[in-house]
RNA sequence: GGUCUCGUGGCCGAGCGGCUAGGCACCGGUCUGCAAAACCGUCUACUCCGGUUCGAAUCCGGACGAGACCUCCA
């Protein structure tokens, strides 16, 4: 097996990655809370996730892959505000927290499937794992990294730095994290400023209450990764991943709740896929500059001018690294869309070609340098530059000037599917089905064909002309006249 | 304010000290009744100023600019 290197946030630097079981991989993903329909930056990280899940697959790793779903509200965050996302839509919307939780999960779902997720191994949600979270903040309560005040349990992150660093993912100080954050004052409850909430005590109004031994109330924002990722890979896995976002504060306290509970980092690689721009800047609920993922399919956000078919924003998204700021512009997805189709023009040219007694290059060179691309950090921009390269073969040997044998031929197109529909996970865009418009077109493009047949120039030029104004494009090609 | 990241040709976007991706657009060509489409080819960029080096987009220092995190966020 090749050599893989990831990135490590540990570490800041690319690492040999090495499992911890031969041959094996635990991997953990944050997944969405449900109390709204994912945007688009919230897709391009699970996009990037399937697309590295796709990567270790292809590698031939046996893939444990762990995606949670939120579905209780955080009833905390460290400036000690209340904030359930989940019960204010609730209320709302007057539904129950259920309810809301059921709707965006079956949304998200639904999206998954249309931009070709592949589903992880499991999809455990936080509300059906609140035995597991009880008991790994009674674990950290007996190893005296908790505290309980007033029927909430807090991370008592002075006794916990007494025998761990705490930050070292983020790069953050303590001493410095407390003259620089602004909201001092609403420390409530928390001991330190820093401390944050393993449970919260219910208030009459919630609408999702469980008892603890601590009291009726709701787990905090962290722990359900911290107990979920432990059952389901155990106190130690391979890789962790997440949204650049979550870096701090959520997986530095996922780090010093697993430490505080069971004396280790959960993951020994840690992975943040970076944000979705808009005009240079974060898609973000706040600032609401985002798009919905299935508005873009439909063509109903205003941003763009047409609709795109999930596997051109998929490639589109694809052609950026997963480390990087991506823009997402209208004049950026058009120039991607035109490359989609001719990387799936090429992939069905490749049908075509007629085997020969010898090759004129080396397909091993071309499976090289995917695997190459692959193994330096999941580098798609590189895999799809030589899936051109590939589709640059095809053209030649289509045109008889480059020659494969049999075998190579087959390897070729073995390896250019695998990689587009099995790796980058995306698909030829489906034509509308539509037998009567398909009829009509037949003959009128025999009719046009009978017209340029005897030269009638005026004819044939008035229904292209036509056709076009229709929005169809007539194209002539050598074997003959075809439309879209 | 603190911490961090980034600044690449008309646009998007790789690059991790020498071999100077890729896509789109432009331009030129092939093809075509003409056009479109398709295909082929061309276009050599790294914010600025210093430094290290035989050699820097790539390393170091500084300036300017942009962004992220420090509050729920993928």
């Amino acid at each position: 097996m090749q050599k893989l290197h990831i990135y490590n946030s540990l570490s800041g630097k690319k690492e040999e990655f090495i499992p911890l079981v031969p041959g094996k991989i635990g991997m953990y993903v944050c997944g969405p809370t449900l109390y709204s329909e994912p945007h688009m930056g919230n897709m391009r990280t699970f996009i990037n996730f399937d697309f590295i899940y796709r990567c270790l697959l292809h590698l031939g790793y046996d893939v444990k892959y762990v995606r949670n779903i939120t579905d209780a509200g955080h009833i905390t965050n460290s400036a000690g505000q209340e904030v359930d996302s989940i019960g204010k839509v609730a209320k709302a919307e007057q539904l129950q927290s259920l309810e809301i939780v059921y709707k965006y999960n079956v949304k998200f779902q639904t999206l998954q499937q249309l931009y070709n997720l592949l589903p992880p191994s499991i999809e455990p949600t936080a509300t059906s794992h609140i035995q597991e979270q009880i008991e790994a903040i009674e674990k950290i309560l007996s190893n005296g990294y908790a505290y309980v005040t007033n029927g909430s349990v807090y991370f008592d992150v002075r006794a916990y730095m007494n025998d761990y660093p705490y930050g070292t993912l983020s790069g953050r100080k303590v001493d410095e994290l407390e003259a620089e954050t602004r909201t001092l004052q609403s420390q409530g409850e928390k001991r330190f400023f820093a401390d944050f909430a393993l449970w919260k005590k219910a208030h009459a109004e919630d609408m999702q209450i469980w008892r603890s031994p601590w009291g009726d109330g709701n787990p905090g924002w962290h722990i359900e990764c911290t107990a979920m990722s432990t059952k389901y890979l155990g106190k130690s896995f391979d890789i962790h991943g997440g949204g650049m976002d979550l870096k701090f504060p959520h997986h530095e306290d996922e780090i010093a709740q697993n430490c505080g509970a069971f004396g280790c980092n959960p993951a020994r690689f840690w992975l943040h896929a970076n944000m979705l721009n808009v005009n240079g800047q974060k898609m973000s609920k706040s600032l609401g500059n985002f798009f919905l993922p299935k508005e873009i399919i439909e063509g109903s956000s205003p941003l763009f001018d047409k609709p795109y078919s999930p596997s051109v924003v998929r490639f589109f998204m694809l052609q950026s690294h997963y480390r990087s700021t991506l823009d997402f512009t209208k004049e950026a997805i058009n120039a991607s869309e035109k490359g989609f189709e001719r990387l799936m023009e090429g992939m069905s040219l490749m049908e075509k070609i007629e085997p020969s007694q010898s090759s004129s290059f080396l397909v091993s060179d071309i499976i090289k340098a995917t695997s190459d691309a692959i193994c330096d950090d999941f580098n798609a921009p590189i895999l799809i530059a030589t899936l051109f390269d590939v589709v640059k073969h095809v053209h030649l040997l289509c045109d008889g000037k480059e020659q494969l044998t049999q075998e190579d031929l087959n390897l070729l197109k073995s390896i250019f599917t695998n990689m587009v529909h099995g790796v980058l996970g995306i698909e030829p865009v489906k034509k509308e089905e539509n037998k009567r418009l398909e009829g009509v077109m037949e003959v009128i493009v025999a009719l046009r064909q009978q017209a340029r047949e005897q030269k009638n120039w005026n004819m044939s030029d008035m229904i292209r002309e036509g056709l076009e104004k229709a929005g169809i494009q007539i194209k002539d090609n050598k074997e003959g006249t075809s439309w879209t």
